[in-house]
DNA sequence: GTAAAGTATAGACTGTACTCTATGCTTTAC
DNA sequence: GTAAAGCATAGAGTACAGTCTATACTTTAC
């Protein structure tokens, strides 16, 4: 498929693809027999990569970070024991977040509570 | 307490206190009978206005949005209806991200997992 | 065969949240 | 009483993640 396809299945405006792209998060290749125009063609693999961004995103990774991760994870290299460290650091980091989560949501629940009292 | 001790109480550096206070996040008092400086004193009820901004800040709330919450909690004004359907959002916001978050904390182990059975 | 829509690249611009620097005054320690 | 440390304000600089604009070429539709 090409950019107009890939942004209307994942979302993301054509703009932020081709910035993930210059960033090495994703890469569509150009067919070699058309010469006529450069024009670049993604799979559904891209598709799964962005979605993998998508949700590492909204959990507060960089994009430094989501690269790291999907390297790892479809090339499959990158395998050197710091990498997984940082892996297992990210682990607890979402395990705190998780508990920032619910104490603000309890927090919004009681904001909510009061505002709705004070009617 | 003076800015140095509110630094040292929350981990906030001495930069991002202030740049809190003149967003309105916080606010410190100036002594009237001290003529000689302008120094702030904060209370407690500062450092914990402080600690609700960084759990809030952690969740992924921009600073506008916590203005809004800390006015609504500790103000107890701006108790308008979009007010409450606001926050309400922001509740559904929070669940949805958990949900992200234990998809993304999945594929992490599941990288790690990968990690460690290719050494 | 021409206008509209699509694609590519490069670079400028924006918003958020800091972070740092410069300047100047005040307090504290010795 | 002087040097070092602390405080305040203003404004510049940085990092991240987009977002937009300009330019130019290509494809598609009529």
């Amino acid at each position: 498929m090409l950019v107009n396809e890939l942004s209307k299945k994942t979302g993301l405006s054509i703009h932020t693809i081709r910035y993930y792209e210059n960033l090495g998060l994703i890469k569509g290749f150009t067919d070699e027999k058309v010469k006529s125009n450069n024009y670049k063609y993604y799979d559904d693999n891209v598709v799964e990569r962005l979605e993998i961004i998508i949700e590492a995103r909204e959990v507060g990774f960089t994009l430094a970070e989501i690269k790291k991760i999907l390297t790892t994870w479809f090339e499959g290299t990158d395998s050197k024991p710091e990498t997984l460290e940082l892996f297992q650091a990210k682990i607890k980091e979402i395990d705190d977040k998780m508990k920032y989560f619910k104490q603000t949501k309890k927090l919004l629940e009681k904001v909510c509570e009061k505002l709705q009292s004070n009617d």
